[in-house]
DNA sequence: TTTATGTATTATGTATGACATATTTAAATG
DNA sequence: CATTTAAATATGTCATACATAATACATAAA
C-alpha cells in the first residue's frame, strides 16, 4: 500500500500531533497550584465554581479533573461541605485492579515474584523489631493448622504469612502484601498445588520459619525462608524463562 | 458537651448509616459486569448511553463512574470511538502521588523501608536471570562515577541500583523501584547526606557489588548489599522506634 | 477497476442551566 | 441569652444540546 508507505516515511520527519484535553490540562494546573500554594493535607480545594471561573470552562469539565484527582485519592469531597486535600493513600485502586483475569500473566508473574522477594528481604527489619508478643500469635497460628503441610489451605498462608508482615510494622508494605493474595491464590490454583509427594526433601514448614524467628539471625531465617518457597522460586524462574525465549 | 459524650459512647452500639453515592453504585455494578462478562483486556464496554439506559441513571453519574475506572487504567476510551478494557497498569497514579510534601512521614518512611527490603531480596531472581551483559553494563557505569562514593551523588545511585533491578527481568518491580527514587532522594537531602567520614570502616561500593554478583552468589550479594545499605537500615530503625514510642 | 476525496453516522467531550440535599451561618423569636 | 427558623452554600444529580473526530460508506477522478 502507497498509504502506509508514505506514513511510514512520513513518521520519521513529522510528529503525532497530541492533543490534550481540557479536562487533562485542568488536571495538571490542579496539580501544579496544589505544589505552588504548598497545600498539605488537611487544606481546603478552591469551590468547584472557583475553579470555573478561574479556568474558564465548564463545571463538567473541573468535575472531571476533581474526579480524577479524588480517584486517586488526593483529594476527599464532603457532601455540601467542601473538598480538602488528603493525604494519598498510595496503594488505592490496587484492590480493583487486582483481578488476574485482567492482568496478564506477565504481570502476574511480576507481581508473584515480587512477594517472593518482599518475603526474603523482610528479614532485617523482621528481627530489628520483632516482640515477644508476635512469636507468641505465630505459635498460636501453627496450632490452627490442621493436617498441614500435608494439606495446603490458602487460608493457612495467608494467616501465617500476614502474621509475619506485621512484625516488621511497615504499614504500607503490609498492605502491599496482603493485596497480592489473590495473586497467590491463583497462581497457587493454577497448578501448583502442592501434593504432598511432591514436598521436597528438606521442606521448611510454617513451624521451622518459626523457630528461625525465634532463636535465629536474618541470614538464617532467609535461608529458612528460601527453603519454604523453593517449589515457587523453582516454578516461576523456569516460567520466565519459557516467556523470555 | 452532653451531645458529644453521647455520640461517643453511642459509636459503639450503633453503626454510622452509609450511603453509597449513585457513581459509588453505579461502578461497582460496571466491575461485577466486567467479571461477570468474563471480560478481557480489548473487549468493548458498552456505550455511555446503553449503560444509561440499563441502570436509568444519568449519563452525568455513568460517566463520572467511567471516569474514575479511567484514572485506575482499567478503562481507556477513544474519543468518539468507544471505551475498551485495558490490561490495567497497577503502578498508575503512583507517579502523581510520590511527592514528599503531600506524603506523611511515616508513609515515606515506609516507602523507603520497602526499598531496602527490596533491594535485600531480590538476591535470587539476579542470580538466576544475570547475563554477561549486564556486567558489562554495570562496570561501565562503575567508570562514569567520579569520586564515588567520596562524593555522594544522588544520580550514580540511581543509574547504578536501577541498572541492577533490570537484571531481575521483571518490569514492574523496575518501574516500582523508579517510582521510589523520588524518595530516596528527599530523605538524603533531608540529612542523610553522608559525609566521608561518616563511612562505615567497610563500607560496600558499588564496585564490590559488582564483584559480589560477578563471583559470588545471592547469600554473599546480600550480604555486601547489606553492608552497602547499612547507615540507611540503621538510620531508619532509629526513626521508626522513636515514632512508635 | 482502483484510488482519492467528500459525506453521514456515531460516541465521546464539553457547555449550560436547573434542582436536590445537607451543612453552616445568620437572623428571628421567645 | 438560648433556641428555633430561615437563608446561603457547595456538592451531587439530571436533562439537553452541540462540538469533534473516527469510521464506514458513497462518489468522482484516474
Amino acid at each position: 500500500m502507497s498509504k502506509s508507505e508514505t506514513t511510514g516515511s512520513l513518521r520519521n520527519k513529522i510528529a503525532p500531533i497530541i492533543s490534550y484535553s481540557l479536562t487533562d490540562q485542568v488536571e495538571t494546573r490542579l496539580l501544579d497550584l496544589f505544589k505552588k500554594e504548598d497545600l498539605r493535607s488537611g487544606d481546603a480545594v478552591p469551590k468547584e465554581n472557583e475553579l470555573c471561573e478561574a479556568m474558564g470552562v465548564s463545571r463538567t469539565v473541573i468535575r472531571e479533573a476533581l474526579t480524577r484527582l479524588k480517584t486517586i485519592g488526593l483529594i476527599e469531597s464532603k457532601k455540601n461541605k467542601g473538598m480538602i486535600l488528603k493525604e494519598p493513600d498510595l496503594l488505592i485502586g490496587l484492590d480493583k485492579l487486582i483481578q488476574p483475569k485482567i492482568l496478564s500473566e506477565e504481570t502476574l508473574q511480576d507481581m508473584f515474584e515480587m512477594r517472593l522477594v518482599l518475603e526474603m528481604g523482610i528479614a532485617e527489619l523482621i528481627f530489628a523489631r520483632i516482640q515477644p508478643k508476635d512469636i507468641a500469635d505465630l505459635k498460636a497460628i501453627l496450632k490452627t493448622e490442621k493436617n498441614y503441610p500435608a494439606v495446603f489451605e490458602m487460608d493457612f498462608e495467608a494467616k501465617f504469612h500476614g502474621r509475619i508482615y506485621e512484625i516488621a510494622r511497615n504499614n504500607t508494605l503490609m498492605r502491599f502484601q496482603s493485596m497480592l493474595l489473590p495473586i497467590f491464590q491463583y497462581v497457587h490454583d493454577k497448578g501448583m498445588k502442592l501434593k504432598q509427594e511432591e514436598l521436597p526433601k528438606n521442606y521448611v514448614t510454617h513451624a521451622l520459619l518459626v523457630k528461625a524467628i525465634e532463636s535465629g539471625n536474618p541470614e538464617k531465617y532467609r535461608d529458612a525462608m528460601k527453603r519454604h518457597l523453593k517449589v515457587h522460586f523453582d516454578r516461576t524462574i523456569k516460567i520466565r524463562k519459557l516467556i523470555t525465549d
